[in-house]
Order: C-alpha cells, then sequence, then structure tokens
DNA sequence: CATCAATGTCGTCACTGTAGACTTTGGCCA
DNA sequence: TGGCCAAAGTCTACAGTGACGACATTGATG
C-alpha cells in the first residue's frame, strides 16, 4: 500500500511515515517503530526521516499523537447515544478500555511518550472524562471541588485496568471475561465518585 | 562493585547478571537492560549469558522476578502496624504507588514481562491484597462473593495511579503533589470496595 | 530565469542480540 | 590416582538498528 513516488521530493513524507509507523505499532506496540524499518516501507532512505523527526522518540511521539487522536475520537462515538452524565462517564471509561483492548499497539504507543502536554489541539480522553464530570456537576451527583479526585480516581482504575488486561499479566485472559469485569469496575468506580440521586 | 574473577568458571555468573540488571533497570526502565552490557560489567563475554538465559526476555523476566518479590517485601514491611482490614488495604494501595515512585525503573521492569504465572514462590503484591481483602470479608465489610470484583478494581486503582505518575504522562508532577493525590485515590478505592461499618 | 533553502541520497560508525564452533575446567568414577 | 566429559566459558561473525556528515536534487520564490 506505500505510494510509488515519481519524484525526487516525496512531497508528503512526514504524513506517510506516520501512517506507516502507526501499522507497525499496530501489531507489536511502541517498540516495533522503526525509522529504518518505516523508511523502508515508503521506499526512502532512512536518513530522510531526519528532515522530519529529530530522532526516533521525536517520532513514535508523533505517532501517538495520532494515536491519541484516534482513541479520543473512538470514545466519543460511544458517547452518542448518553443522556445523562453516569451515562457519560460509563461511556468513557468502557470505551477506554475497549480501545486498550481492541488496539492493544496502538494504546501502548499513545501512554508512551505522553510526556508534557500532548493533547495540544482537540479533544483528548482526558478531556472527555473532564466534561462528564462536570456533567454531573450539574446534576448535583458530584461536589464541584471533587472533580479533581474524581478525575484522578476515575482515570487511574480505567488506566490500570487496560493495562493489566491489554499488554500487562492479565492480558492471556479470554477476552469475554475482560469485557464482563470491565463493566463491574466502570460501575464501581461511577458509584465511587458520585453519590445517589436524591429524588 | 563487580567481583574480580579469579578461576575461568565464574561459579555465580547467573545470579551476578541479575543483580548486575536490575541496576541497569533501576535507572531508565526494563529496555535499559542489555545482554551486552551487564556481561561487559560483570568481566565475561556476551555469549556466556546465553549459558543461563534463552535470549534477552528471559533476562529480562528474571529481573522482573527478582524485582517483583521486593516489591512484595516492601509492601509487607507497610502493612506492620496495620490492625484491621481497612488499614491492611490501604497499606498495600499505598505501598504499591509508593514503590513505583521510588523505584520507577523497577515498577518498569516488574510488570513488563509479567506474563503467564510469575508469583511462583512466595508472596506477590497480588498476594498481598487478596489478604487484605480477606480481612475484611472476616470484618462483615465486605461480601464473600465480591472479593474478585474488589480485587479487580483496587488492583485497576493503584496500578493505573502508580503507571501514569511514575512514567506516564503525570511523571512530571511534583512529588508531594502526587502523594497527597494517592492518599486520596486509595482512600476512593478502599470506601468503593467496603460497606460502612454497623455500630 | 537564476538561485537557494528544503528535502532527499550515500556511505559510515558504534552498538545490539544472536549463533556456531572451539576451549577450559571442576567433579565424578574406574 | 588418573582420565574423561559435560558444564560453562571464549572467539569470531552476522544482520539489524539509530544516528551522523557530506553531497545531490529540486520546487518555489525573488
Amino acid at each position: 500500500m506505500t505510494t510509488a513516488r515519481a519524484s525526487y521530493h516525496h512531497g508528503n513524507l512526514r504524513e506517510e511515515l506516520v501512517r506507516v509507523a502507526r501499522e507497525l505499532a499496530r501489531v507489536d506496540g511502541a517498540d516495533a517503530i522503526g525509522i529504518r524499518e518505516a523508511t523502508r516501507q515508503v521506499g526512502v532512505t532512512a536518513r530522510a526521516a531526519y528532515r522530519h523527526f529529530a530522532d526516533r522518540d521525536a517520532f513514535v511521539s508523533a505517532v501517538a499523537v495520532s494515536v491519541l487522536d484516534e482513541m479520543a475520537a473512538t470514545i466519543a462515538a460511544r458517547q452518542a447515544d448518553a443522556d445523562d452524565g453516569t451515562a457519560l462517564l460509563t461511556a468513557v471509561g468502557e470505551g477506554y478500555i475497549a480501545f486498550a483492548l481492541d488496539e492493544p499497539g496502538w494504546f501502548d504507543v499513545a501512554f508512551f511518550a505522553m510526556g508534557e502536554k500532548l493533547q495540544a489541539g482537540g479533544r483528548s480522553p482526558y478531556t472527555l472524562l473532564e466534561e462528564s464530570l462536570e456533567a454531573l456537576v450539574a446534576e448535583g451527583r458530584l461536589a464541584a471541588d471533587r472533580v479533581g479526585d474524581a478525575a484522578m480516581t476515575c482515570w487511574s482504575g480505567v488506566h490500570g485496568f487496560a493495562t493489566l488486561t491489554s499488554r500487562g499479566p492479565l492480558r492471556a485472559l479470554p477476552r469475554e471475561t475482560i469485557d464482563d469485569q470491565a463493566r463491574v469496575v466502570v460501575a464501581d468506580l461511577v458509584a465511587a465518585v458520585t453519590r445517589p440521586t436524591k429524588d
């Protein structure tokens, strides 16, 4: 699927390298991203990549940004038919975990080089989490001054579950078992940060 | 600190390699473990390592086992003066996170190659978690059939927090802030899985 | 139309994991 | 005691990686 190149200048090398690297990472995670392999597949000299990325780390980071974008979009799609804060928050949690399980390699990349600020432009999964919590505040089911703590507890919970089951020690469990457990964990977390409706 | 070797046969190469590799990993994580570097520091040919480890992955796994042992011991020490289930569980959670923050490189190794069964011999952090939950059951603060779910929620929560703050996107936060937040998250998790005392 | 900065290429270096074939040596048995 | 052999080293080599300096090509801009 590597586009043949007629002219000396590729014209779109940076983007194409990221595209190729995403496929490399999809199977085996961040370690599978290599400058030589990626440039080879694009049909370009290895050195050419250094016109666009300072070093391998910068390359991997670029891939991470790209993947994180898609992750946020995937999660957002899952929130489509959520009509209250609880549903929104549950969708974020389950979507986060589902992405990690469906695309373990990408999940690995996304949180590998996520140093400093990475959610530069659009929405990140964390943004979606914050929005859900704000909705809960509006509904009176979460104290405004608990948003930060709740965000941390929720993020930790889903991230840990995702890490353990997608590439961690629990990766061998059958997918169905994991899905069931994911629902339980997310429900536990939602219950932990919200107070019951008062009606 | 590499022991000088008088005879052709080293006599204790496997253990010494693991010792050296632990130090390598301590700084930069699992990626810093290298067959060549480790054998060089021990004063032995690279090929010699292959008499004791099938390949690099097996080497890293051996280091992981060693580190995980120490992690369990560190956590257990923290439980020393816990007198009820809640205190035991809190100690496990805070100990788990503290280890990850104090030794991020080791934490990385410990959960890198932890495939299959790894807590072969003694206690693992997970074992300690289960024991704490059993204590809560004995105190009537946790339903016996909820132990599995509670274990998963707690493990996910602390593991996620540890991952995010020790080598993940939140690694740049000041340690004090992280410690404060850790206490909150652990408290949230404990509250999430226990029911209040009925007295 | 000339030129120049951006973008590729070439050849090379240091380093890594891994493999085959050889050497040394400690311990066991006749 | 002496001989031998399997365990545990050594030496040499290969393919692959990230990175670099120097050079070549080109499209856009004055």
